[in-house]
DNA sequence: AATGAATGAGACTTCATTCAT
DNA sequence: AATGAATGAAGTCTCATTCAT
């Protein structure tokens, strides 16, 4: 039950919210490097200084802090990928930008993306079913179906179930992720970044005819990808 | 400890395997219908109609147990798949064949898939890190490596990173198994299978020049972007 | 510990006393509500809007607070009970309106009559043995006893132990509150009044010979039982 | 969950069932020495000289074991009550035997009427409403209504509600037992048991006219109360 | 005079593991 | 070869209490 004198409401003093933030970064590190299952309230509690008590002070139960967790880094990795895709027009652009963007975010915020990882993989209903599966990434998918059906409709894509493409390109996401977790710097991010935007450009793009908009070039200048 | 009197040597006598198996069979069961953090022993035992103990008898503990069933379902899928692969000879036929033969398993072997997920996300180890992580891919994307190098060898594969392209494959057979992990019957595998092969057929392809076997092909020029 | 500065003395500001009645209200309010053993600070803190510091300012410890409710409840069925017992003369008049008063008390101060049946079942000594036991019943058997045997002397009531009839007239009325509780206004109390009174009217009353003050009649017109 | 592994089908073995019997024993003195709020799981296993995983092995949680606890106490009580009851023919000899029955059970088995108590008085829903509260009484009431209207009906008792009544038996029994438990042996129950049936009786009994089945007399020879 | 923040003990529950039989 | 019984550690959660401001 959400009992009473936690600090759930809008109003949040300072003091407030640095502690909220303070337990959620801890969070996101014990999650990267203890992974979901070993991510106890006292090693989070621990890593942060403070008592367990702390924590249930300010979220209500390990679920809600989890929640939160996801909450806050999924509203982050869209504020880093969202708006770059946004100032591209052409629907391959924006593809570029998006999986250029999503890698990004793994070199940048490492913890923040193995930890969002986890959660997707070890949040769990209490029957023991996924509680954030596939279904979780159902917001990123249908942004990604969206711009393959508006390239399927300029004529720059060929025709394919974009449901599946969609999928595609996030398992090949996630899997470089895993790749970076698991050997660290070995793995050259930018090196995987560029090979996946000219894979899945190869994939989808139309080579059958000649292109429709062909006399409509790039509406602005082709932008250095870094 | 492995204490005396466990039959975990070669020597097996025929009710021994039996038993082995069945609690092997049981552990898939529950491990795709619980997850990983909720298939404890007992519900193992449950299901297999016998003791905890028996468990303890057989194998030296829940982690061994576990990294058994990996071992066995992963000879299951690749006893599967590799055939069908090894009596195709060109490479593009070998990826075909590998990635229906992939989601194939999924279908007829849906549990065991699901399992292997369960595995390869929550199995630890002692200080949190992932025990079966990306490194347990190794066989699998070096298997694919192989026969990216070969494709390309060949002329008939354009150029590309192998170790991306396998993660690529890899990425998004699992999202795939995932979404039917998620959604059941409404996913189609058919089509699933038909879409990838089409997108890893196209990202793969050398549409430059002449085809395959020709004099010389591309040797690495333009490891440009796009 | 009773720490330096609080208010505990005789010398009490308006607004103080006004806080401490305050809380007392809202505890026997949250008692009534959530059972002894769910009745928290914090949600009484809450419940009066106030945090639980002021509480711990006001009162020594939670037992301190029970305490005092205790006390207080007490005193406030005392006072409304006992001065229309004192205006009747005769010993099975006294009973009457003692019978009446104490389920109007129920009826009128629904939470107060609960909050102090939740004390008397929940509020332990630190080793669990009862702390309002049987004993806290005390000043009102006493005072039951007291008219019983004015009642046997004047020749009014048989004899009998007036211990065993005062608790059996306490025991009767707790368990109509306490169906009153559970039923909520399923239960009659005016029908429980009325036949509690008849109930230990007839049980009481002597019948075996002429009335002794047979020449004494009712001193006062007999009062409508409702 | 009812989760694995806990032998709670019917098939109970020998020392199983002396375990299931130890704890309930041990559960029985911790609620009668301790009270119900103080009856930890942990106090219980202590007593028994066991760990508090045995419990859970023996029972679904505490719920169930108070529950449990519960009903093997309603049962021992009814068994040694209601066959005595059920032995006489006439109303007001069956009330007298139910009284003297229930007092004596508060002798023999101090305990067991004492951790009733504490269960009646101190199980709560989770939202803190009584869970065992006036309605788990229902069945004692009924029973006690049912012989009531019977001794209305024979014309032995006179018109009162029958519900008032019996809420009045069970008040003043538990009021005695919360004597017994405050006062110890300074409670004389034998002294309780003859006063409390002379005091129902005569207040139950209609003095009003002639027996109406005045032809009938008693129909057993009246057995001897001590 | 009051508050928000923090603590730490204690409660219940789950579960891998051990052991006598 | 197998089982039932038991343990003990670890986890989450609640709550009275303390304290600096």
């Amino acid at each position: 039950m959400a009992s009473a004198g936690k600090p759930r409401g809008e109003r949040r003093t300072f003091i407030e919210e640095a502690r909220r933030a303070q337990i959620i970064e801890c969070t996101i590190a014990v999650l990267a490097s203890h992974g979901y299952a070993h991510a106890s309230l006292a090693t989070i509690a621990e890593r942060a200084g403070i008592s367990k008590g702390v924590i249930s002070y300010y979220f209500d139960g390990k679920e809600d802090l989890i929640a939160q967790v996801h909450a806050e880094t999924m509203m982050l990795v869209t504020k880093l990928v969202l708006p770059a895709v946004a100032t591209e027009v052409r629907a391959s652009d924006k593809l570029r930008v998006y999986i250029e963007g999503s890698i990004a975010f793994v070199e940048t915020h490492a913890a923040h993306a193995t930890a969002l990882l986890e959660i997707w993989n070890g949040l769990r209903t209490p029957e023991g079913r996924p509680a954030f599966d596939a279904r979780s990434h159902e917001p990123g998918l249908e942004f990604l179906e969206g711009i393959m059906r508006q390239g399927q409709k300029d004529g720059e894509f060929r025709p394919f179930v974009p449901r599946i493409m969609a999928l595609a390109i996030r398992g090949a996401i996630d899997c470089v992720l895993l790749q970076r977790v698991a050997y660290g710097d070995k793995v050259d991010l930018r090196e995987a970044a560029r090979e996946l935007v000219a894979l899945f450009d190869a994939a989808m793009r139309d080579v059958s005819g000649p292109r429709p908009t062909s006399a409509a070039p790039p509406p602005k200048a082709r932008r250095g990808r870094r």
